[in-house]
DNA sequence: CAGTATCCGAGAGGATACTG
DNA sequence: CAGTATCCTCTCGGATACTG
């Protein structure tokens, strides 16, 4: 196999694909808060902080979709849907841990850059 | 350090952040552009495919405040303006190649489903 | 060449009200 | 409880025209 492939335009658009589909706000604090379990809606809603219900319902189906999250419903009264985590989903939150610790790793980096920039274009404009 | 703290909700929003930063249409594409050495603006431009000038602007504005480009401008006539990516941009393509396996490893897998999921969803809608 | 300025449409995401 | 439906706003991103 070429190991140029992850530099083809082709590969590097899936890429670009793949982030902004797990990119959006929600994603993956949905399925973070999916690793230790099963969850049920108003669970998640609860545990993922700030989430409106429209969101968490959006992000819940995409995820289903995509194979990442198992829906399953009890009928019972009043209603039980428990929302686990498939294997699929597992590998995708092992790979965002990666990047969680890159973010950690260089979160404060890229705080002091920002402000040195800003600062900088501040004096800029006044200047 | 606490080994959990990657579960935590600040470093989740972390997390989310740098992809949601990360995870627009360009970034990523312009950073492995930039990977094999320094472009001009319009290499660049003709490089990532169909990126429109000002979306090239903003994104090269925004990799250079949080410090992952360098922008060298170099005062002839017509204006020549290079841009490196920095050790952090570089460590940040090398983060992104991990995606861009996961990517690859799995993106057959998740078309497979979304087409199961909607064709599934089509014979609901008509039943 | 390397941008800036402006306008526009589409979609993300929030708030709220309603339903089986 | 677990959603759906509706409305509204704001940002992303494309197109185009203009500038030093």
């Amino acid at each position: 196999m070429d190991v140029t492939a992850t530099h083809s335009e082709a590969a590097c658009r899936g890429v670009s694909e793949i982030l902004s589909r797990v990119g959006d706000k929600w994603t993956i604090q949905v399925v973070v808060a999916l690793r230790s379990g099963s969850r049920r809606f108003n669970g998640l809603k609860r545990e993922v902080n700030g989430i409106s219900q429209q969101m968490l319902t959006r992000t819940l189906k995409t995820l289903e979709r995509d194979g990442m999250v198992e829906r399953a419903v009890r009928d019972t009264t009043p209603p039980q849907v428990e929302y686990t985590l498939t294997p699929l989903g597992h590998s995708l939150s092992d790979t965002a841990r990666q990047l969680a610790q890159w973010a950690t790793q260089h979160r404060d980096r890229i705080a002091e850059n920002r402000e040195r920039y800003d600062s900088r274009r501040m004096a800029e404009d006044e200047g």
